[in-house]
DNA sequence: CCCTGATCCATACGGAAGGATGATGGAATG
DNA sequence: CATTCCATCATCCTTCCGTATGGATCAGGG
């Protein structure tokens, strides 16, 4: 903004220097504000960039990656968050029980409690619905 | 543009208009300036907006999409591509078979074609092996 | 015409997965 | 201090999954 405001007193500034040098060779009004609309117009489009600019890469970003809110309100435990993500990668329950250094009947106990609060039967629904939900990349 | 020079005629007629009624009220340049900056700064905003935006869609779409390269090259036939879509979407034998109106030991049979097909030994594995190589969405 | 691959189906078996239930210890919260 | 949640492990039981094996049909290529 106070960017802004420095750009349009400069402009202003140009063109008052600009009619005084010109004015004698009889510059219509309408071509005058045909000059200011265009240039005006112009700096629009530069602001608009810069200004859109930053908010589409805040929207784009988030596409194939996961969404921290989405995992808040998911309402998984880090663990279950972890042995979800390994059964993504097609891990079995004993790898993933290797992998973790914990028993087999505890990955069941993780995955157990993660349908019951992704609200699924299977794990490939679980991890299908964990992606629409961005809960997992 | 066509739309562009519409706008602008209008606009210029509006402000002619405007100073033909104003003027007398002592109206300074600077301050007209300053009107038609301001307005032609809101009409480069939209406009760049409306054109930067149409090319920022075509940047993001093609991002996760499947390559019929990969299919191809994947060896897997139609009816096994079909199963292993189902199965990505969390659906378990007896509903693809279902949805497939073929019987549940075919869609076993299928799936453990397309399991040799992409060297694995599990369905989970099979989803993320095929995403991996975008023969999947 | 035979062979191959795709699609379809069936039976049977072993293993993995999932559900039910219960138990323990630790950490955090009120 | 009691309660609650998490993480851990266990056992029993059921269901699902994957594999093996075998067979049927049909289309296309050699």
């Amino acid at each position: 903004m106070v960017v802004y405001a420095l750009v349009l007193a400069a402009v202003v500034a140009t063109l008052k220097y600009v009619e005084y040098r010109f004015m004698v060779k009889s510059l219509s009004t309408e071509v005058y504000i045909g000059v200011v609309a265009a240039l005006f117009t112009g700096v629009g489009v530069w602001m608009g960039s810069k200004l859109i600019a930053a908010k589409k890469v805040v929207h784009v970003l988030p596409d194939p990656v996961v969404d921290d809110q989405a995992i808040r309100s998911s309402g998984l435990s880090a663990r279950e968050l972890e042995v979800l993500q390994l059964m993504a990668e097609g891990l079995s329950n004993q790898e993933i029980a290797d992998k973790l250094f914990i028993s087999l009947p505890t990955v069941k106990s993780h995955s157990s409690s993660l349908y019951a609060k992704l609200e699924v039967k299977r794990r490939t629904e679980a991890v299908h619905k964990a992606k629409s939900l961005r809960v997992i990349a």
